[in-house]
DNA sequence: TATGAATGAGGCTTCATTCAT
DNA sequence: AATGAATGAAGCCTCATTCAT
């Protein structure tokens, strides 16, 4: 498995790899997932024929640019976790999950339509994601700040929802932070 | 000669048509909006010649499916406003408008992808919908059943990010419901 | 062959099959042979079904009109070689089919590409034609009026080429004449 | 790195470009401009995708025949012009243009109906025939070879008429000189 | 390994023709 | 006999994917 030296090639196509996955992040959210393969490459300043080497399918890009995203709330996600009270972590979380996943219904509905089934498809990072969600969950509602009875599905589809909401509203701040506290009033525990 | 009922093949037509409507809007909702002409046609039982004959474009009949759900929310949320106190009426539309929006987010997409300004291809219709959730959102707000500062255009964003919401959820009745008690609290003015 | 009696629909037909023939030649004179059945149909106030009622094929049509274009040269070219000398005849009726010829030859590849032969659709009236046009040619040669050594071929190359190259001209009479004479004086017998 | 020739992978696209335009050539000219994008890949030996990278539309390949047919005729035309006295050159170049223009009508007809003006879209070598042409005619006009009063109006629809009348012709050698001299005794100045 | 030209299945749409009313 | 809605084959074009360079 290891093997001593790492060649120049690698790191061009380590480079490669990663732009193209920042750039079709970025024109998949701002265009759709009709986007041809052929822009995406272009955008990122390559050939497709590098695109496709690098990602056997345009769902396998699609499949990693969502894994990508949701690495990165695990990531942060996590830290919030470790470093903050539950109700802080709990709510911050939902604020990075629900900023990160504009467009994410559509990809799914992309994938799920190509036959792919997206958890098998992010795999580990799918079980990574639920696994912080679920004790960020619990500590709050043990914390008293969310209500109980709800279970993880609830919480992934308000999730979801609320983003769904977001790309709706578009940039402005005002506005997205009055949705978003009606939603975490609602998570509260009930009055009386 | 005697003009009692004067469009005999008129009826034909408009039964297909409907049914185009009908088998349309099934068809999105359960397997979004890439389908093919072919299979709606086929669906509904006709070719796709009489397809375009009645919508001239696939756009055109995404739209139309999306003019008849809103002129029934519109229709009965409008006998809803007449009938019940405030917050029922509210309350009440909210959850017609959540059941009749599976998918609603994607059609809008679609069209926009396609150029289409979904305003103006709704029309009428869609100015009615939108006054009619003012009346209904004035009168709650008016009524102290839900909180003031939430504007049409909040309330939009969050119904259609509760129908996605919902979307995900899939039929459980109970999870459902639980979900729509989380958006319903927090709409409600907030504590103090 | 006599039948005594004929019937008021009839006479409707006949008024239907003769209004489709004055609108299809205008028609496909004006927009091209591409036309559609349904836009002729109603342009001449009818529906396709009556169209097709009356000309079979939308190549029938075309070839109807074709005819009826050369019906009307015949008579009235033949009057001409009646009353007037060899020259005047001649060039009078050359003039009178080019002036019936605008986009003809279109026609002529229209059916020829549908795999009909034009000659045997136009049967007796393409007949009538030749024939016309080979007495009047032979008439002005005899006269001196026209080269010899041109024969009906090579006149009927000449007419459609003139045609087409009105076709291209537009309506300017002076520049249409000045063609028309170019072509006039190279059909006289050559100087010396 | 050296860059002596530096396009391998565009010369086959070249060839096929190049392929692509000749076979069109062809079978437009034998078959119209009706036959289907499909026929001319096949004959051409490639996908219907390839004639697509190279023509973005059937009319924008159609345009491409017609043009490179035009700069053919101003090269040979414009040698001409250089090496002959004003007769031959200007007689010598109304042959070449005939037996480039077989079809020529049809293609501007089809493009014309296609919404596309031919000028523009011919540009600059729609330009370059149209100085040439009237280059030769003020120059045979002036040598006392053609008559005066025509311009290039009127020249250009005699040349178009000309090659409709050889289309109809057929190949026959003796025939179409004879066609052609009765157009080329007609463009000489009238006598007395 | 990167490139981008080539491929061709498949989508949307048109339109000549048929047929129920 | 007239109507016009329905039909579906066929055309143009797109785009994910492959492959020669």
């Amino acid at each position: 498995m290891s093997d001593g030296q790492n060649r120049p090639l690698r790191a061009d196509a380590a480079r490669n790899r990663a732009r193209l996955l920042d750039v079709a992040a970025t024109v998949f959210a701002e265009r759709g997932v009709g986007v041809t393969t052929e822009e995406i490459a272009r955008a990122a300043g390559v050939g497709v024929g590098t695109l496709f080497r690098h990602f056997p399918t345009k769902e396998a890009l699609l499949a990693a640019v969502l894994a990508r995203r949701m690495e990165q709330v695990v990531a942060r996600g996590g830290e919030l976790a470790e470093r903050a009270e539950p109700a802080e972590a709990f709510f911050g979380t939902y604020r990075l999950i629900v900023e990160q996943s504009a467009g994410k219904e559509e990809f799914s509905r992309a994938l799920t339509a190509a036959g792919v089934d997206v958890h098998q498809a992010l795999g580990a990072t799918s079980a990574a994601v639920r696994a912080l969600l679920e004790r960020l969950l619990a500590g709050a509602q043990r914390a008293g700040a969310v209500r109980t009875g709800l279970d993880l599905t609830d919480l992934v589809a308000l999730l979801l929802g609320t983003a769904s909401a977001m790309d709706q509203l578009g940039p402005d701040p005002a506005a997205r932070e009055r949705v978003l506290q009606v939603v975490f009033d609602g998570l509260r525990p009930p009055r009386d």
